[in-house]
DNA sequence: TATATTTGCAACTGATTGGTTTCATAAACA
DNA sequence: TGTTTATGAAACCAATCAGTTGCAAATATA
């Protein structure tokens, strides 16, 4: 079982769960009434994101409140990071290019 | 055919085509070189990836260069946003935490 | 022109996915 | 204590996935 971040956000279902609990926790049950699904298709969701760590549960009494485990979700923007640098230094080097086309025109 | 950007990031073969296409376009050959599957299978990889507009093709005789679409991949930072700005939230909340304890410290 | 190279597509396959229904467990409450 | 509520786990199912092999088309080269 392939279990990574990056999988788990591939279901548009999951990303819209982690949406909902990126500011308060919330539980199975309250997480389901936004969805068309089963409680029990939000309750294996969860299952996936609780095993690449992306979620924590507290329990309290018979609910479990689920959050999200922010940290986690850096990973993502880790990965992204070395095509940050590419996209900021293309556009740097546009600069250059109408800094340039700039000063020629100054010239002339 | 659900074919979105997310979807596309979950394979690590996928990922990790974008990432050697991000600096300079590859042909299919050069890019199957990398990895220990087919030929063909890195060929279908690149279909997904040219369904949701990740990479673009620039036809060289019978070679196909596939290049990376930097915007695209701007997608996934922009769902990142609203985690970031959560994050740096709680980060300078923490901030506060620590000023308010320097402050009791220096009037004691 | 005949041959080699680069590529995409179709058909098939086993594994995985996301959903369902059913059931078990544990806590809250009457 | 008996019932309701909140939850997870198991068994099943149709659809999708990532890989394979074989083939066709088009370009390059001898």
């Amino acid at each position: 079982m392939r279990r990574d971040v990056f999988q788990a956000i591939a279901d548009p279902t999951r990303r819209a769960i982690i949406s909902l609990i990126a500011l308060h926790a919330m539980t199975p049950n309250a997480l389901a009434e936004h969805f068309d699904t089963s409680r029990q298709a939000v309750s294996k969701h969860l299952r996936i994101l609780t095993e690449c760590q992306l979620v924590k549960q507290e329990v309290q009494g018979r609910e479990i409140y689920y959050q999200l485990e922010l940290s986690k979700m850096k990973e993502i923007d880790k990965w992204l990071e070395q095509f940050r640098k590419i996209w900021e230094q293309r556009f740097s080097e546009l600069d250059n290019v109408l800094l340039t086309l700039k000063n020629k025109e100054n010239e002339s």
